[in-house]
DNA sequence: GTAACCAATGCACACGTGTGCATACCATGC
DNA sequence: GCATGGTATGCACACGTGTGCATTGGTTAC
């Protein structure tokens, strides 16, 4: 049987307005009923009732969060950071995995929204960017994480790494070394987050007059099969790249995987740089040369910006946010070496 | 401005009860004043509010996911497995992280209680099973894996792998190929996984007749940090072994990383077993010989577990259910070769 | 024609909490 | 004495939804 302030009110004799107030320590309260109440309250094993709370109140005090995966460790470690900054503040987390499928992620915060969430934080997901118009049916603040988005509106930021200036930064750390055939992983362009790695790469060849060869070019999907698929394509060519920059670490690791089973020694035959900076980059064999993105600070970035949005939300006073931006910076380790 | 079941009914010109019917869809209502209601709140934009709902039927559809840390890529995948069954059945997770720290893991339990969660899973904390008494106030089902406990309850159940069988079959693996020391890295006691792997590997060896030598066994913290540390101790001996039984796999990968600096070969100095088959076990140099726990599966039969108990709660059917043992299974890759 | 029944709807209460307003009591000031 | 003011409390409504029960209107059976 569960108790509520009504029962505490009948215990200590008092209405349950006085134990409602007593228990949010009001000053309306006696302090010698309000201790009574307290104690009561303690004793009789009270859980308040955050539902009823939040009905009127209009507050959850939780934000909805969509990821494609939580099993992804970049991702993760986002998380990480998200949530670390919404239990200081008071705020809890609901989790939901969309799997990358539209309709799942739809659906999702559809569910939020019935929820009744004050929030909600969408990572590393091409959708949110497609559907915005449809995320913003929610009518609550929503806060990208690596997202490209043009039309950031009243309620919609995002936070995302460079990542021109990280292709770039990779790039030149491999012309730096002397390479001038220097490949390139990408993933599906329907990621911004891959033209613009792209770009950065391209940007960096340029600026030394590297001619870019397109069959140095190579499709990936962000996941170790697709890197390891792309090492059996570029050693097919003729002439063989020096430098690989992969779109990810991921993906990187699966190219060194690969090489090492064609009997090819990274970074002795070739340099590989990879991308995340994800926890396991630092154990591979060799450990990888990589742009590390500050993961649990843009989880509290985005957090701390999704909760400046609610504040405004509640106290209406308009301070001036913009998207966040965060650099990436190049960690060079042992899979990278010169020409 | 939010739509409630009251502005419907006033668009309808009915009552907001014959609102609630047509929305579930009930046979109470005529099929005519069913598809103008349920057209009307499309149009309209309707959003049911899940807390007013939950408020009145004492269902949240919702269980609580307490973890120590989401960073944990093993951990991670155990999660998969629970939301995706959670959302097969119509269920959102909270997720709560402990960071290991027992004020923390009740902290989140008793938000948890306040949020009305119908059931809660915990993952592999330690504190599940010593501060079980006061996790059972929520006075919802409770399921703990990878987390041993004798008293199961009336409504605590347990998942978890079957640690000794584990620890026996990485060590008698090792023995197989010709191994006679034998080391094994173990991770702080109160941990009851880390007490059975060591059984395990302890009765492999008598099994054998091979005498434990106590310099052998050194303790790790289950992180990479402790296998790097312990292969330094390892080494310092004077007839180091010839194969290394890890508490899991980021204490092997730790361990091989170290090897590699110290100028030790793996397999050919020394063979490595570790324990879990994390998603980098595979992609590790070299790929990582382990005891694969079927994590996803063991998600899915935790999340199974917490729907028959919620089941039981509403539907008052005594059904019997008992804990839930895994085995896990032997995955020979390159770290490990004949003695 | 009337009784009986069924289908469709509305009324009213409940879930547990927060809060504006009224009220009651007491102390102070003149 | 009374007016004033402050303090502590209760009343009553609201939040949005579900549901038992009563009610209404219409149809069927005799």
């Amino acid at each position: 049987m569960r108790v509520s302030i009504k029962d505490i009110a009948k215990a200590a004799g008092v209405s349950h307005s006085t134990v409602s107030r007593a228990l949010s320590d009001s000053s309306l309260v006696s302090d010698v009923t309000k201790a009574r109440v307290q104690h009561l309250a303690q004793e009789m094993g009270y859980s308040p009732n955050t539902l009823a709370r939040s009905l009127v109140t209009r507050q959850t005090y939780t934000v909805g969060l969509v990821v494609t995966t939580i099993a992804d460790p970049f991702i993760a470690e986002v998380v990480q950071g998200i949530e670390a900054t919404a239990h200081d503040h008071g705020y809890t987390l609901i989790l939901c995995n969309s799997g990358a499928e539209p309709e799942r992620e739809i659906a999702a915060v559809e569910m939020l929204r019935s929820k009744r969430v004050d929030g909600v934080i969408v990572t590393s997901s091409r959708i949110g960017a497609l559907y915005l118009h449809h995320l913003e049916r929610i009518g609550v603040p929503i806060v990208l994480i690596n997202n490209h988005n043009e039309q950031s509106g009243r309620y919609t930021f995002t936070v995302t790494v460079d990542n021109c200036h990280g292709g770039h930064l990779a790039t030149k750390h491999l012309i730096e070394l002397g390479h001038r055939r220097i490949a390139h992983i990408t993933a599906p362009a329907d990621r911004s987050s891959a033209q613009d790695r792209m770009l950065g790469y391209h940007q960096a060849l340029a600026e030394v007059g590297i001619e870019p060869d397109p069959t140095l070019l190579v499709p990936g999907n962000g996941r170790a099969d697709g890197g390891e698929k792309a090492l059996v394509d570029l050693m097919a060519l003729e002439a063989p790249p020096t430098g690989v920059f992969c779109y990810n670490d991921m993906t990187a690791i699966g190219l060194i995987h690969a090489a090492r089973r064609a009997g090819l020694a990274v970074p002795g035959d070739v340099s590989v740089v990879g991308f995340d900076d994800i926890p396991f980059a630092s154990y591979c064999y060799p450990p990888l040369t990589t742009i590390a993105q500050p993961k649990v600070e843009m989880g509290q970035l985005a957090m701390e910006m999704a909760l400046s949005l609610m504040a405004m939300d509640t106290q209406d006073n308009e301070q001036e946010l913009s998207n966040v931006v965060v650099l990436g910076r190049l960690v060079v380790r042992a899979s990278t070496v010169g020409a």
